[in-house]
DNA sequence: TTCGCCATGTAATGTGTTACATGATTGT
DNA sequence: ACAATCATGTAACACATTACATGGCGAA
């Protein structure tokens, strides 16, 4: 393991916490993580042969009746490899949205369309918010830090539902520009 | 072409701006959409083709000196594709962040490096924001809806930097928990 | 003549989802 | 008996980056 996978961080950090199946990891991951960290099956049982292969992770069969089923945990090595990712500065991040593309074309394909895209953005927005709101109600607390990525998703989504609602006030309105474009050369115009 | 791809959405839109060539729809995405839409060459040389096989765009030679080059524009057919999807609803967005990961984790793996974590996620969103900050005073006003996803760029990067400095602060000061963690069963203490 | 940019493209690799297949257990 | 959930896994496909290969043009 010179580099751990994206999928091999959650599954570290996931046994950090305690040992798991690999069920248990997917459904967990489906109930935490997964606005800002997914993972699917495809992902996480090849990478936890992976992981066991090389020796970070060590499953144990324990069935429940005839029911097969392996828990995993970390190994010394693991942990080890897990403490060097998370002291390790860094982080990546990306940010992917569709309703932004259509957006920034708007101007050429339909102008009209600006104010509806951003509504219908606030509003998804508004519904992630919601549902990361329920589950602050309905959990127990974690600790600080977990917490924390919980409040931050509700932050996020409740500002983004914000933005795009007063953007879409904007639109209606017809909200002159500060900068208006130099007519001259459309190659210019084009924001670098 | 039963569904366009996401890097069919990038060169239908900035083909509907203007015509340009595989390399310019390549720089111009480098220096606009970037930040929450990319597309590499091992993309887009290949969509280009589809797209034009599949009749939305088409290529005419226009070298420069010795220089090959194709610049590439929409068909009729083209430019109705683009209006079908810019007219249809249900964004799709997706924000991963290894920040977060870190934090969720923090508490099993090393709590102390929690207001780290914050802070070097603070100052990676206030550089972005200010990369922004640099292309909206460098470059001449585009469309309101454009120069929208500009503005959006710079204040989601910048709320991230300033929700990440406070909760800096709360974790050094050890800010105590609205709610406290129930000690009996540790699987009950996982936010559902 | 060398460097940076314009210009096109492919191969290898990595990342990730969806759908499917299989089968046991638990609760209604 | 049936549905939901527990449990593991693979195959097909889609998406995306990196690195490489090729070569012309213009400026220092």
């Amino acid at each position: 393991m010179k580099q751990l996978t994206a999928t091999a961080k959650v599954i570290l950090g996931m046994l950090a916490m305690r040992p798991r199946s690999g069920y248990e990891i997917k459904s967990f991951v489906d109930r935490s993580t997964r606005f800002f960290w997914a993972a699917s099956y495809g992902q996480i049982y090849p990478e936890l042969r992976r992981l066991s292969q090389a020796g970070l992770i060590e499953g144990t069969d324990s069935p429940t009746g005839g029911r097969q089923r392996t828990i995993y945990e970390l190994t010394r090595a693991g942990w080890h490899e897990l403490e060097t990712w998370h002291s390790e500065p860094g982080e990546h991040f990306d940010y992917r949205d569709e309703a932004m593309l259509k957006l920034f074309f708007a101007g050429a394909v339909a102008p009209k369309r600006a104010a509806e895209i951003s509504r219908e953005r606030a509003e998804q927005a508004a519904e992630v918010a919601d549902a990361l709101r329920a589950v602050e109600a309905g959990a127990p607390g974690d600790d600080q830090a977990s917490y924390a990525v919980l409040r931050f998703g509700i932050d996020l989504n409740q500002f983004i539902a914000d933005w795009f609602e007063r953007q879409a006030l904007a639109f209606d309105e017809g909200i002159p520009l500060a900068k208006l474009p130099a007519p001259e050369d459309p190659e210019e115009q084009e924001k670098g």
